[in-house]
DNA sequence: TAACTTGTTGACCCCGTGGTCAGTTAGTTG
DNA sequence: CAACTAACTGACCACGGGGTCAACAAGTTA
């Protein structure tokens, strides 16, 4: 990319070298923020790895804290998403299996942004109250909804539909957070695809006979 | 204990200082790194709050790193004689039911020792790597092990030990990281005695039915 | 009580950090 | 091209961090 700029003769107009730099720079932040949380990481070295000189970095960003809130927001939304796929009309045959598998999905493909997001809930969420407050507790509060519906159709037993999303919520998640200590454990370097797999599917399992969903 | 140093006639032996500051120190760390993770914690701030000058804290701890360290290893025994408590000629239907509960319990009581375990997995274990290659692969190796033995006596279903293990660790261990969240959620200012009783028996309730243990 | 060990502490140092700023270059627009 | 805006960057700074040290106080022991 350094190449890009001063090499390549075509002109690049101001809007793509905003946009391109705040993606490189976002995406970095990521990597490292994961690795290393907030505190750990420094500016420096997020500049060091994209290349960029550090007062760049602050150029489209003005403070670490603002780099960091934009890097949360965006994985905050994610989660959202995901949750929203479920339903009352579905069946929690199809409806938990997929959303199981999506969570345990995201905690591979987005093993950073699901690390940084779960390292901030652990210290208290210093950065993501309001969020959370807000637009995680409507989604959690909506979710908890179509579980009792659910229930009241007698499609699962009646158990605490908070406790049970917590409950998916961890076990799928920890497929990022404690990915690299799980694949220790199992003597691996990392996990691999199929260890996502059977992950998911155990989860599924367990959680749709635990729940005495009938499973067809 | 402050005043128990300056007011008190009684003179102390040095044992007894040294083993009340250890105590002290360690106490306090572990509340502070909990909370603000090893780079956001300062050896100032321990100080402060132990009420004691910097430069003693570092009199019984050479460096912040032994002295986060020494945290560490007071957490991982916990877990590891936890885990111990099962064996293959338990049933499952007590023995889950009793380490599940075990470890909510320890979510509970010890929720600032298990967040700085959880941080340093999600962090990638930078200081205790060895530790979890050596001692706890051993203890998730015969835990494995146990669940085998279950699974040819027919008392469970056929299925992953591994990732079981993992789906109990990480759903249990979330009434301590992510207690507060849960609490955000729930509208709580902090988790109740009886959430954390609820989550127990669902968790077991689950584990339980999921993996097709007889419930009598 | 004298000699010795253990505990205690403030002053001090060095370094890395987040952040500022002024000056320069590169694109944009009339 | 001229005037302007956006992008870029090295030099610089104030501050707080971990850690050292030398001197002193408090306990211990013969």
């Amino acid at each position: 990319m350094k190449e890009n700029k001063k090499v390549s003769t075509t002109r690049r107009k101001s809007a793509d070298i905003r946009k391109d730099n705040l993606q490189l720079i976002l995406s970095v932040a990521e990597q490292r923020f994961a690795e290393y949380g907030y505190n750990g990481t420094t500016i420096s070295s997020i500049a060091e790895q994209a290349q960029l000189p550090k007062s760049n970095i602050l150029y489209y960003f003005k403070t670490k804290e603002v780099l960091y809130k934009e890097v949360l927001i965006q994985i905050l939304k994610i989660w959202l998403v995901d949750m929203e796929g479920m339903s009352a009309d579905q069946h929690p045959r199809e409806a938990l299996r997929h959303y199981i598998i999506l969570k345990v999905k995201q905690s591979k493909d987005h093993s950073n942004a699901s690390r940084i997001f779960a390292s901030e809930l652990l210290h208290g969420a210093p950065f993501l109250r309001e969020k959370l407050q807000t637009d995680l507790k409507d989604q959690f509060m909506k979710t908890c909804q179509v579980f009792r519906e659910w229930i009241a159709k007698q499609w699962m037993n009646p158990i605490s539909p908070e406790h049970l999303l917590f409950m998916i919520w961890s076990s799928t998640q920890a497929y990022a957070d404690y990915g690299l200590q799980s694949s220790i454990l199992m003597g691996k370097t990392e996990l691999e695809e199929s260890d996502f797999e059977t992950g998911a599917e155990l989860i599924t399992q367990v959680v749709l006979k635990g729940c005495g969903v009938k499973l067809l």
